[in-house]
Order: C-alpha cells, then structure tokens, then sequence
DNA sequence: TTGTAGGCGTTATCAG
DNA sequence: CTGATAACGCCTACAA
C-alpha cells in the first residue's frame, strides 16, 4: 500500500522512523531493544511508525555499535546424519529464545582446512561458537583464545577442552559395547568403522578391551566418513568368509549396522545366531527396521540444548562448568 | 575472564596492521578484496604483518560500509530429512567457492511463523536469500519485494515465482506415479502423504489421476510432517485391514514407503504380489534396504547447485532464469 | 599503485 | 524518560 517511497532500492533507517514519529533514533533503539526504558505512550507511535514505513532494523550497524553479533556460529561436519543433525534443531531454538541467530558451517571430514573455516567463521564475529570435536591445531586454538570467544565442543570428552565442553568418551564406550558382548558369551567379533575420530576412538576402545576379554578380532575394517547403509553391506560382503564361526559386530553408526544385517541376512547369515550386531546412534532404523536391532543410545538433542545453555551462560557472565560428559547406555533388541 | 578484551581495543584492526606494514589502511583492504590492484611487494609486506598479529577481518564492518554482507540466508523446514539436506551441502559449497556464506535458518511446519523469520534473517541483510517452497503470505512478499534481494525459491514450482524458482511439479509427480501403477495393471489405490503442501500436492495429483484411470482408492491418510518410518508402520497398520484386494501405494517419503512395507511384510502382506509400493526421493535406503523398493527420484543436490548459481549470477547483475523445472523420474524396484 | 576524506546505520555514553 | 554526540571498523569515491 505506501510502498512507493520505497522503490528507489531506499531502505528505511532508523532515522526515517524516528523522524516519522516525532522521536529521537537513540528512542527508537530502544523501543526495539529495551522496551521497559520507554513511555508506553512514546513507544506506541514509535510502533506504529515502523509497522507503517516496514522498518527491518539493520543488524550489521548494530552489531558494528554494540560489538554483539547477535549470533552464534555452529561448526558441523556434516548434516546429512543424524549423528550430527541431531543437536542442531535443539541448539538453534534454544538460542533463538534469547534472540540468537545460528550461523551453520560444514566443515566436511578433510584436515587442515578447519583453519580457514574457523577464520572465515570469526570474521562475522559471532558471540560464541559451537565446535564439533575437541581435537584442533595449537594455531586453531591460538585463534580462538585470542578471539576471546565463548567456545563448546561437543562429542568429543578431551582432559583439556578450549573452552567449555559437552560430550562423552568414545573408547569408553567402545570398551562398555566389548563388554556387553563378551558378558553374552561372545569369543570372536569383527568391527567396521568410519574414519573419523570419534568412529576410530569407539573402534579403539573395542579393541583394546577384546584383548583383556582374551577375544578373537576376526575382522577389522575402516570405511569412509561419512558411511552409508552401503558402506556397511559391502564391508560385510568383504568380511563374510572370515565369519567362521559365531562373530559380534560393532558398527560405527546404525547405518553401517543395519547395512551389515541387511547383507548378513541376503548371504543366508542368520542374525543374531551367527552373526550378532551392535550399532550406534539409536537412529530411528534401529528401532523400526525389520530386524531392530542392538545399539548405543547417547541423547544428541540434550547435547545441543545444553551446548546452547553454557555458551548463553559464559555470554551473560554467569558460571558454566567447563566439562559435562553425557551418558551412553546400550539399548539390547533382536540383533544380540 | 577474558572474554570481555576482546572489544578493549585488544581487537587487531586494519589499521593496526595498515601501521605494522607502513601503508594505508586502505592498502590492507585491497590487498584483501582487490589483491591485483597491489604491487607484489607491498602486498607481501602487509600479508606477513596480518600473520604476525593474526589479524581477522571484521565483516561487520566491512557489511555496512560496502552494503554487501557477503552472507546468504537460506530457510528450510528442518535438516532431520535427507530431502531437505541433500540441496543444502551444494548450495554452501557451491557459494564458499564465491567467498559467500550460508546462513541456515531452520523454519519448522507450523504456518505463521514464516514472517517472523524472514524479518529475523533480513535484518541481516543477506545478498541473497533460499526459500523452500513457494507459497508465501502478501506480507512476506512486500517484505522481500521491498528488501530487494534476489531469491530463489526450491522445491516448490508455482506460476509465480516470487523472484526465481528452481523447483519441479508435485501434482504432476503424483499423477506420474498414479499412470505408473495404472500401466502395471493395478485398480486399488492406497496413498499415505505427510501434511506438508508439497507432501500433500504428490496426494492430490495422485488421487485426481486415480480417477481418470477409474481407480478405486482404498485409503488415504495423512501423517505428521516430517514423517518417519514409524509414522508409516503406524498408518500401514491402521489401514491394513482395508487391504483385501492387490492394492498400490504411494508413499510421501521413502521412509513412509520403507515402513510400510517393512509392517506389510510382518503383517504377512507380500510385497509387491498383495501390496505394490512406491516411495519418494530415492534416499539411500530405497536401494539399500532387504527389499529394494521403487521410488521417485530427484535430483536434490542440483536443485542446491542450481540455487546457487542463480542467486550469484543475479548478484553480479547477470541474467538469470526466472523459473526451472527439474526433471523427476520413477526408478522401478522389486516393490512394484 | 597508493592515499585521503567521509560515511555506512546503529548504539554506548553522558546530559538534561 | 528522552536526546545529542561520538564512535564502531571498514570501504566507496575520488585524488595524487
């Protein structure tokens, strides 16, 4: 309807409400952003003003004022797993609750190239940032600290974060999914895992307890980062002559464990009679396929919610414990 | 503890390198945005004074000088569906390769919301903007119209695009997939489709095709959006009892399909000799799951490329097309 | 090729 | 409760 003093590309400022309400800008700053410092009656016309001239307040020259973005940054390697989208939708609606905006980047599984990504990310000088994995080169680290950015890293569960930390040990519960296996019976066992840390920190962790369990590893094998229900199939075309005789599986993800069973089963290996599997995730396929199946469940939407939490604390100057480690629990179905 | 001298002036700034290196500030931004106007020389000087103070350039500042935030906000429903990620990691990389950066804005299902959202992701001030789907409130539309960024708009294919559209014909797919069983000989029709609009425009193309074919439609029910496999297990058990001719269906996800016939199957409903299946999106569990199921595909990681390319090329003043249909095919599996 | 002047739109700060 | 002024850090535009 009044569009047309708008079509010259003139964006409308916080001057142009200001003057069409009778006010100051600094009045108008505030009826945006606190409101309780303003006459009802004052914020009223300053209300109607913007509702009028369709004022869309520009962040970029606040944030440049204040030195508060508004916004937080989120490093993620990838979101085409729930492993990883997981936190997300939990940490960005509990940031948006305080008016924070999540600024998303993949960083993809490749080394070195974290540097840039994390240089690219500061440049926007957000007011925390969200790092996936603890493991980060002493230039990396260097960056962050003199950013003097609020940081959580999540998943991993290093001794020295950078900041704060919500996550839980891998090899630890690599060792708890070796032993659950070992208290069934089991003598020989086989693992598949993805490439990257954390697969390989579970993966070690099996391993290392099988040895004290006096296990036998029948086949070990590393697949891409990160793998797919046919990744896991054609590990286990590759390993099925070494399943001689009754084997316990571990998979990086659910998606290489149902893979597995699904190839298992087309190969005439009966599950979990020859052939028992434990995955990871608790993705919904675990439970709903037709075999569901054993897996580990850790709660990713806690991650991110708790993740989002800590970084609002340390941004509000309140206290937020430097290190939280979540549980894990095995979840027994069909497959063992 | 820290985190407070970062905005002390602890900040390194451009000119503090501008002095490091014996030039003028605006030496070290060319040296930055325009590198080929800087003689070889002075640029190698002020590039090992920003190494040595490890300055970061702060694009906010750079935004609201230049107008340009070098940042695209894209808006989608959620990321927990491969049919919605699968543009995504294109669409960022394809844009990183120009030095932009996404912004992910995740919106949900619920209607309303969207303005608020917008509003949210313009104060911004991104230089482009991805929405998902096509059907906007007039409100959002002046928004953007007045904003004047350059949108593309995906999934969805109206008449009337808001600015650019790279999307494909749900009613039509529907009707595709309706000829497809029609051709194989079926005459009893089942359809479970999430309540999303495009979800729901695959039905209502479906279910107008069935008609002409003179098709009976056995049932029809509507799932939560997103919809999972336990969301089509629920619905196939639900109508399983209406199932006592040979019937087809069509799934609004492949994970609707996938837990359809993974209930059928445990029900003792064959499949496809009493129950013929078919999916949407060819994700990865169409083909790899126990019974390869037939689906529709379509190429969601071009649709992001596509996206991309479009909002640079309408960026740099360069024409673009106003309005791409991609093409989706019936990849027939053993379900049907 | 390099430098200077001025402003981008908002908010912190201090006064009234 | 409201206003005036001066940054915030960088880049456009022009000049040398």
């Amino acid at each position: 309807m009044s569009s047309r003093t708008r079509t010259h590309g003139a964006t409308v400022k916080i001057t142009d409400v200001a003057a069409a309400a009778g006010v100051a800008p600094m009045t108008v700053s505030r009826v945006l952003n606190t409101p309780e410092r303003v006459s009802e009656e004052t914020a009223a016309r300053v209300r109607a003003a913007i509702e009028r001239l369709g004022y869309v307040p520009n962040l970029i020259a606040g944030g440049l004022s204040s030195r508060r973005s508004r916004m937080i940054a989120a490093i993620v390697p990838t979101i085409a797993s729930p492993m990883f989208y997981a936190p997300v939708q939990p940490f960005t609606d509990t940031l948006a609750q305080s008016g924070y905006h999540v600024m998303l980047a993949l960083s993809g599984y490749e080394e070195g190239s974290e540097d840039g990504l994390i240089r690219a990310v500061l440049s926007r000088r957000p007011d925390g940032l969200l790092l996936t994995g603890a493991a980060h080169s002493p230039a990396v680290r260097r960056l962050l600290r003199d950013a003097g950015v609020p940081v959580v890293e999540i998943w991993d569960a290093t001794e020295t974060p950078t900041d704060m930390l919500v996550g839980f040990d891998h090899a630890e519960l690599g060792a708890a999914v070796a032993d659950f296996f070992a208290a069934a019976g089991h003598t020989h066992f086989a693992v598949l895992a993805a490439s990257d840390p954390r697969a390989s920190a579970r993966r070690a962790g099996f391993v290392a307890r099988l040895a004290r369990h006096g296990g036998t590893l029948v086949a070990e094998r590393t697949l891409p980062a990160p793998s797919g229900i046919e990744d896991g199939r054609a590990a286990l075309r590759d390993i099925a002559p070494l399943l001689t005789r009754r084997t316990a599986l571990f998979g990086s993800s659910d998606l290489v464990a149902y893979g597995a069973i699904v190839e298992a089963r087309a190969r005439g290996i009966a599950v979990p009679a020859q052939l028992a599997v434990c995955g990871f995730g608790d993705f919904e396929i675990s439970r709903a396929s037709e075999l569901p199946f054993t897996t580990v469940s850790i709660d990713g939407a806690a991650m991110g919610r708790m993740a989002a939490e800590h970084l609002l604390a340390r941004i509000a100057g309140r206290p937020a414990p430097p290190r939280i480690l979540m549980p894990a629990r095995i979840i027994a179905r069909a497959s063992t």
